[in-house]
DNA sequence: GCATATTTGTCCGTATGTATA
DNA sequence: CTATACATACGGACAAATATG
């Protein structure tokens, strides 16, 4: 495993740190919504610390992107428009596809048949964190440790627009097949065609993510 | 211009941003130097501000990685070490071969000639400016704010290691003459012959501020 | 190895300014 | 427009960890 899913930098023991964890939680499970802001004084008492250490446990979590901070207004959960979406495939299709060359196949099956085993649970949520982890895998091929950091930002934010979806099978179901297949592909060396297969991939599910931060920006 | 050089995100007016950005500038300007530990009383007092907002200040420049934060042992300048230079150009040789092709060449030809004029005066630091936004500009033009937030926290670290260099003109002037060249090259459509001295150039640079690094951690 | 000084981590009370109902 | 809620910022306090002699 790379690094965390959710977590660019090591915690570090700092109550500070704590909060900030909790509060990325809490995010990521869609507990707290985007746009909805987030009241240092409530946070306080919620998590048995003080006002400053909250103020720099959102200093940390601003560093993920998790949330924006507005001067005088405070810090609310990011909402992710299409601009920013446009922005995350740039940086997964620059990234992805030249981990395909790279990533060991083997680790990629485990993921897959992980995720085929949350689905046969009808646990989504855990289908899309194993696709999360597929692609992931992906770019911690490429052996940058400043990539794997970045792209664990991306994969935050991407289950930002994740927590606005209702129907979780309908959304995450059919990339598990496809990156099956990738799989399958990348045993028989061919590579290029994986590598196409993952273009269409990142090209469909900008379209379908796009069209989630959008519906919720007018609704 | 695409973004700062030296900040990714943008300022704010809080204090704790203009304390993060004074001290920034004292970081890459050399004034406080590699493994300096960085007291909040002092710079408390220093920079008219409590300790809870230097505090503030320091988190802010943690997310840059321009200083690193060890429980109870506070927080002090970042060293590189080779792995982080090695990091580095990992980095630049994914984003900045694939600007090439995108980039315009007159934007290039101007900040070769900014160059050129620093050269001219002797103003090596200037020279190194130039040459990073040079580079800055081959990032940007993959059209990506995240890969642009990126490549600033690249920059501002090498200039970390750059002011640990005693003889400016040696270290700077001969890659002037370099980013000319691909500026030629771009221009006459050689777009193939330019990466390759793209390559060559980011393969002689990780060379030198590994050696660079490598020294001081000796040192 | 111990005693002491320094520094960080954290909390609290309070004052001021800003935005919003 | 005023009132209220909230963020911003300060300064003092103390415990705990670390560095120092």
């Amino acid at each position: 495993m790379p690094t965390s899913l959710i977590s660019p930098a090591d915690p570090g023991p700092g109550l500070a740190e704590q909060v900030a964890r909790a509060l990325r939680e809490r995010i990521l499970e869609g507990e707290l919504r985007s746009g909805q802001p987030l009241r240092e004084a409530a946070l306080a008492t919620e998590h048995d610390a003080s006002r400053n250490t909250v103020r720099e446990a959102f200093r940390l979590l601003a560093r993920d992107r998790l949330v924006t901070h507005e001067a005088h207004k405070g810090v609310a959960v990011r909402t992710l428009d299409e601009d920013d979406v446009r922005d995350i495939y740039v940086v997964r299709l620059a990234l992805e596809p030249r981990g395909l060359a790279l990533v060991d196949p083997g680790a990629l099956g485990d993921v897959v048949a992980a995720a085929q085993e949350a689905a046969a649970q009808g646990d989504w949520r855990g289908v899309s964190t194993a696709d999360l982890r597929f692609h992931q895998l992906l770019v911690s091929a490429l052996g940058s440790p400043r990539f794997d950091d970045m792209f664990v930002t991306v994969l935050a934010e991407l289950r930002l627009a994740f927590a606005q979806v209702a129907d979780g099978r309908r959304f995450h179901e059919p990339y598990l097949e496809r990156n099956a297949q990738m799989v399958d592909l990348l045993r028989r060396g061919e590579v290029a065609e994986a590598e196409r297969e993952l273009v269409a991939y990142l090209t469909d599910a900008q379209e379908q993510v796009g069209f989630v931060v959008s519906v919720r920006r007018s609704g």
